[in-house]
RNA sequence: GCCGAAGUGGCGGAAUUGGCAGACGCAGCAGACUCAAAAUCUGCCGUCAGCGAUGGCGUGCCGGUUCGAGUCCGGCCUUCGGCACCA
């Protein structure tokens, strides 16, 4: 073998070599366990980043080391092809999305070979090809069908920088997830999905992922914001109308001193009519209106709300209370209005206060001595019901139970559970996207295209002006066709579909990548699903991850799959840092993977950042941190290259009898299977590559002190020695693991082996070192037997020389021994 | 405001079940090799005091439990993330 670590000679020849050969090509087999490992799928933006890197890493490690345990893996890769900067790049440059895409994709498709991973290139899927795209028209009709597709008149979301309108989801503090611009609000027709619909399941369901983290169920739970309460009516006499208002505490209901509307209400038009304060109600709502979503609806905006000059009748004491319209009530939560109980709600306190509407004490605490005089603030916790009917002196939570049950026996009112949760809003104004496959039509409405006409393709001819409809809407013969039903001349939709529809479903595809008949074979996708490890970034953790749960809930009502959730595992790994920010081109802090690939080999970059943090964990970008893993591989590279001799000599394959090792070669054959068990420990089940990797340099730092040591080893030790080093390296640093395997161990891939057991025998040891403690402070260290009795144990620390002195003239207390570990002597 | 995570040397991090704090790596210092340098190999490397043996202090802060606490409990502080007028 060489007698230098050089990356550039060997990687590009296993990456051929691997390709050429198949070596991670997969199919079902049920004789084997399956295992799915999955890293969420790239945005081809044209060139990898180091997250990719990070994400990429950490799966290809699990992907190789479940196929070294024996599991049938299944680990692909393919494009969230679809989107935005494809079609800017257009207006920009004249360059078709679908061109731009193209180049893209195969420039990151060679970025990845070049970094080794253990694709399956065969599966690999691009979400903008029509044998990708023609599915996700299919799915969308199956949710059409099926009632969860939906068109609306609503007010939506709008990014005018990306001219098009957004989910809720993808609002992130007022600002478009995308491009950060100001979302204002519109009033527009638009397909939804129907997400709501599944909002208990996807909130009960998260309960059936103990494999997820804490914190992402955590954002789905706020996220999803179940609430429960009641819903009841107050009527207006003089309209003969009624505001229903929903509400969690239907026990505070005889304290209302008035009823509060959101500025959207549909009912405020109706109740200022003709009024006095007509105009400046009027006025009121249209500057509510214009405002931006964050001035509405920041925390510190101060309550404003006008009078409207109307009254309203609770039904639960006949009281008539003044009905107001204000900036606090959110139209689309609830019913958009809302009862005000200054006494016992934070915000109702302030209104009333700034507005001096009067309070009554409802709730009484259970200690007694509230009064509204005394009170500085709102109460909302347990206690009393007081001066409300006949439900004074219950307590409240059973007041709750009792009005609810008064409303519901008069039919005036029930109980509700609400949710925060929206539909999802799925029409893009923009080409560059899956067609929605509808068609409008004069005499039948809205028709869905049949599927046997699907693809409805994206026609290549367009003007990309960057305008407020989609530029399909200008290609007239895209727009113009017949109807399915009466052949009359009809219309197509021309918005096309969220991509985040794209990705909702693309890890059953997978399963069955080249399927022309359906999306996927249910067989397939039922060996292969749920995916067992979901990799990628915290900042999908509602997006991307509530929009396929909610397609797989759906998939599976259906009849096409059979699981309830797609990701059993999910692990969400942390940003690269570099000089404290996340790399960005802004900052000018990037680091390109392709130049530290050119540079150290891939090798090298996979293994500093694995090593360099644990996966969850932020990661700081450190060039010297790169030498270091650089420096290892050359370490590791010519420890192997000293005893490729004595690995060549024929008798290092032969079995050996441990027994006729010699203590330094027990020694380090220990070593050796405690490393063993750490690494698999360490990858296998908590995910601690950088501990795992840590191992594996101590026992090569154990190795080089054996070389100085020991002139003549055992060549089967070495044999056994250097074949488990590089199966425990192997996932992590592919390349140099399977040279460094053809030179001197021979047979086959490194990748095909199986991963090395540990032998529990070889770890044990017949001495160990105990710690001498006197009042839990350590002052000596002693070596002795392993199976030493505790009273035994105990002598020899009180005899040792120092020890002695320590506790000479004080008055020993107790002694603690805590066998194989250490020796604690309290003394006075 | 509510919910969650984190806080350990000069730096990234380790300590998995309450049992030697700082594994491993980086940086730094020294030695070997070399005409020399680089590379490599070896050793040292929390902090204060001491020539040294050794001792004191030390895991954000204050307290508690325990023979023993980075780890458990109570109360804070700081940083980061999420949600935020959701009735």
């Amino acid at each position: 073998m060489e007698e230098k670590y050089l990356p550039q000679d060997i990687e590009s020849k296993w990456q051929t070599f691997w390709q050429e050969g198949k070596t991670f090509e997969t199919t079902v087999n049920r004789k084997l366990p399956e295992y799915y490992v999955l890293e969420m799928f790239p945005y081809p933006s044209g060139n990898l980043h180091m997250g990719h890197v990070r994400n990429y890493s950490i799966g290809d490690v699990l992907a190789r080391f479940k196929t070294m345990q024996g599991f049938n893996v299944l680990h692909p890769m393919g494009w969230d092809a679809f989107g935005m900067p494809a079609e800017n790049a257009a207006i920009k440059n004249a360059i078709h999305p679908a061109a731009w895409t193209a180049e893209n994709i195969s420039n990151m498709r060679r970025q990845l070979k070049e970094l080794g991973f253990s694709y399956d290139w065969d599966r690999e899927v691009a979400t903008c090809l029509p044998d990708y795209y023609r599915w996700t028209q299919w799915l969308f009709l199956l949710f059409f069908k099926k009632g969860l597709a939906y068109k609306k008149k609503a007010t939506v979301n709008w990014c005018n920088e990306c001219n098009t309108v957004l989910a809720n989801e993808q609002v992130i503090d007022g600002c478009c997830w995308r491009c950060e611009s100001m979302v204002i609000k519109k009033e527009l027709e638009q397909w939804f999905l129907k997400i709501t619909d599944y909002a208990d399941r996807l909130l009960a369901d998260l309960k059936e992922l103990p494999g997820w983290p804490e914190r992402v169920k955590t954002m789905q739970e706020n996220w999803i914001g179940r609430s429960e309460g009641a819903e009841f009516s107050f009527s207006v006499p003089e309209l003969d109308e009624k505001i229903p208002v929903y509400t969690t505490r239907h026990d505070t209901a005889f304290g209302v001193s008035y009823v509060v509307l959101a500025p959207e209400h549909p009912l405020v038009e109706r109740i200022i009519a003709g009024r006095e304060e007509e105009e400046a109600v009027r006025a009121f709502v249209d500057r509510m209106r214009n405002l931006s979503e964050i001035s509405r609806t920041a925390t510190d905006v101060e309550k404003e709300g006008l009078f409207t000059g109307a009254y309203a009748v609770n039904p639960f004491n006949n009281e008539r209370v003044p009905i107001w319209v204000a900036n606090y009530v959110l139209a689309d939560y609830g019913t958009g209005a809302v009862m005000g109980v200054p006494a016992h709600d934070e915000r109702d306190w302030q209104f009333a206060d700034k507005y001096h509407l009067p309070k009554r004490l409802v709730i009484q605490q259970p200690e007694g001595g509230l009064s509204i005089e005394t009170m500085t603030g709102a109460y909302h916790d347990p206690g009393t019901i007081v001066n409300s009917g006949e439900f004074t002196g219950l307590d409240n939570e059973t007041g709750k139970v009792a009005m609810a049950k008064w409303l519901e026996e008069r039919g005036i009112g029930k109980r509700r559970i609400n949710y925060r949760l929206r539909d999802w809003l799925i029409s893009r104004q923009r080409y560059w996207g899956a067609p929605i496959p509808i068609i409008y039509c004069p005499k039948c409405g809205v028709v869905p295209v049949s599927e046997q006409e699907l693809p409805v393709k994206l026609p290549e001819n367009v003007r990309f002006d960057s305008g407020s409809v989609s530029p399909l809407a200008n290609v007239a013969d895209f727009v113009n066709c017949q109807c399915p039903v009466c052949g009359e001349q009809a219309r197509r939709e021309t918005d096309t579909m969220d991509t985040f529809i794209c990705s909702s479903w693309y890890y059953m595809r997978y399963t069955d990548p080249k399927n022309t008949t359906l999306p996927f074979d249910a067989d397939k996708a039922n060996y292969w699903m749920p995916v067992d490890q979901y990799i990628g970034g915290i900042e999908h953790a509602i997006l991307h991850l509530l929009y396929s749960r909610f397609f797989t809930k759906v998939l599976q009502d259906a009849g096409l799959v059979n699981v309830n959730e797609p990701f059993k595992n999910l692990l969400t790994q942390g940003m690269v840092i570099k000089d404290g920010a996340k790399m960005s081109k802004s900052k000018g802090n990037v680091v390109s993977p392709e130049e530290i690939v050119g540079k150290y080999g891939a090798d090298t970059a996979r293994l500093f950042i694995l090593f360099a943090a644990p996966p969850e964990r932020d990661l700081e970008w450190s060039d010297q941190g790169v030498e270091g893993a650089y420096r290892f591989l050359g370490r590791l590279w010519r420890i192997i290259a000293h005893y490729e001799s004595v690995l060549s000599d024929p008798k290092a394959r032969e079995q050996y009898d441990p027994e006729t090792l010699t203590q330094e070669e027990k020694d380090l054959r220990r070593i050796l299977h405690i490393t063993i068990k750490k690494v698999t420990d360490d990858v296998g089940g908590r995910f601690n590559f950088n501990t795992a990797i840590s191992a594996v340099m101590e026992l090569v730092n154990a190795l080089y002190a054996f070389r100085d040591h020991v002139t003549a080893p055992k060549p089967g030790l070495i044999y056994e020695l250097v074949s488990s080093l590089l199966r425990l390296l192997a996932p992590f640093v592919p390349h140099v693991t399977e040279e460094l395997w053809g030179a001197v161990i021979g047979d086959g891939s490194v990748h095909k082996q199986p991963w090395p057991v540990y032998n529990s025998e070889a770890t044990k040891v017949s001495e160990v070192e105990v710690v001498v403690q006197v009042n839990g402070k350590v002052r000596e260290k002693l070596v002795v037997a392993v199976d030493i009795d505790a009273n035994e144990l105990e002598n020899k620390a009180m005899k040792m020389e120092r020890i002695a002195q320590l506790i000479e003239g004080k008055k020993v207390v107790k002694v603690i021994c805590v066998p194989g570990k250490l020796v604690n002597i309290v003394v006075k």
